[in-house]
DNA sequence: TAAAATAAAATCGTACACAATCTTTCAAAG
DNA sequence: CTTTGAAAGATTGTGTACGATTTTATTTTA
């Protein structure tokens, strides 16, 4: 009975590395704006950083490819996926249709475990907040709309939900925000409130607002950002 | 200027053998019932049928298994989803959220370009119906809906479409459907209609029950079909 | 000096070899 | 006859070598 016998795992003389980890070690970087849209993700430097061979590199850079959050170029490698007018507007409009409906849902089945969840979340939320630490807020903002998806019961909409979640964070890295959290706090409380209180076509008409402001703060002006450096950037738990 | 350079194209020896090919003749011969839920997919098997090495196998089966018709399992294998009863009902539930909303849009947009995809496409349902062809009539019918998908002008919604219907496909070959296509083809006479008078409520409504009706048709008892063979089911252009 | 051609370096694409793991087979014991 | 255990076979997991392509650097030429 191997219980650490996951598809993403491999133990080489004695040291075992998740493919998961690292997996997600990206994912989180590129979600968090650690790692730049456009920036070019080398095998070789990826490779040594965590110390695995290409093969299995590259199966985490196509994992990252499929969830849309990197780019593959033939022959020319990996890039941190750089999403265009079009593209964000297309994720909003999703956001809009899943998550509107997630919110109905979830206050229809409002329950304690999701009075839970979404109170401790809040309390991450309010406490970065106070501390101002404004990274840790835009992480916890994001973070947000995912624990709600996840409490509707709805786990292959969640899943498109995290997808979109990731490339609006790579959207809004691209077409900065002028005011990346101002109202943010807020509707999330009340969102919350309402969603508790079981009210669910309010719910849903809040959290279209609410997307709907998001993504109204956007610019869609030319910027280009600095890319930062591999290592520091994934290493730093 | 190579116009052939993309991601899955290999050059090796003078002959050219597309990834993107491999993969889509496995995911359609997966969607069209050739290959049963559960057929275990060997990467040798399924390298020396299409003459790739497993490295580029492994990516497509990959891609696959992101789509969820393929499971991969580690040490096993990958095989074909046999997706659960709860999954079942994830997956029709996220289609009546995503289609419906997709059916009024398309219904507010409706064009002239609209009008000939989808009076094309019925047309080859029924030619399929009147031929007797009942495997034709399936997959015609699975097909409507990608294609109403691909005319909301939503492309990452219609992306979600164009996997959920696969799984559909998938549950459909699990727990086959008592009958098949009764009102199948009506229903989707009668929402083309409703889409081109541009009566949005009402697409979305019989879009709806359509969905409904064919979740509920399916029957939730344990039944295992015998595996194909995998050559015949995958080369047979 | 600028443009074009060429050479060199960097990077990706693929196959393959070998290791790790799982499955099957078959014999021996209870 | 069933169960247990071990060995053989089959299959997947991963690193690495080599070829193909792209990018960068260098030289040549006008």
């Amino acid at each position: 009975m191997n219980k650490t016998s996951t598809l993403s795992t491999a133990s080489v003389g004695g040291e075992t590395v998740d493919s998961d980890q690292i997996y997600n070690r990206i994912f989180d970087a590129i979600v968090d704006h650690n790692l730049a849209p456009g920036t070019h993700l080398k095998e070789d430097e990826l490779c040594e950083i965590f110390g695995i061979g290409r093969t299995r590199m590259r199966a985490v850079l196509s994992r990252l490819s499929a969830d849309h959050v990197v780019d593959l170029v033939a022959n020319r490698g990996a890039f941190v996926a750089q999403p265009s007018v079009e593209e964000a507007r297309e994720v909003f409009r999703a956001r809009r249709v899943i998550e509107c409906h997630l919110a109905e849902r979830a206050a229809r089945n409002a329950s304690d475990t999701i009075r839970e969840a979404m109170h401790a979340h809040l309390q991450h939320e309010n406490h970065a907040r106070a501390a101002g630490d404004v990274v840790q807020v835009i992480k916890r903002c994001g973070k947000y709309h995912q624990v709600l998806a996840d409490q509707a019961d709805s786990p292959i909409m969640a899943h498109f939900v995290r997808e979109l979640i990731a490339r609006s964070s790579l959207i809004i890295a691209v077409y900065e925000a002028k005011n990346p959290d101002e109202a943010e706090l807020e509707e999330h409380t009340r969102l919350t409130e309402l969603i508790l209180e079981g009210k669910g076509a309010e719910a849903a008409t809040l959290m279209d607002s609410h997307l709907r402001g998001i993504e109204g703060r956007l610019d869609f002006s030319s910027k280009d950002k600095g890319k930062l450096d591999l290592r520091s950037s994934l290493l730093n738990k």
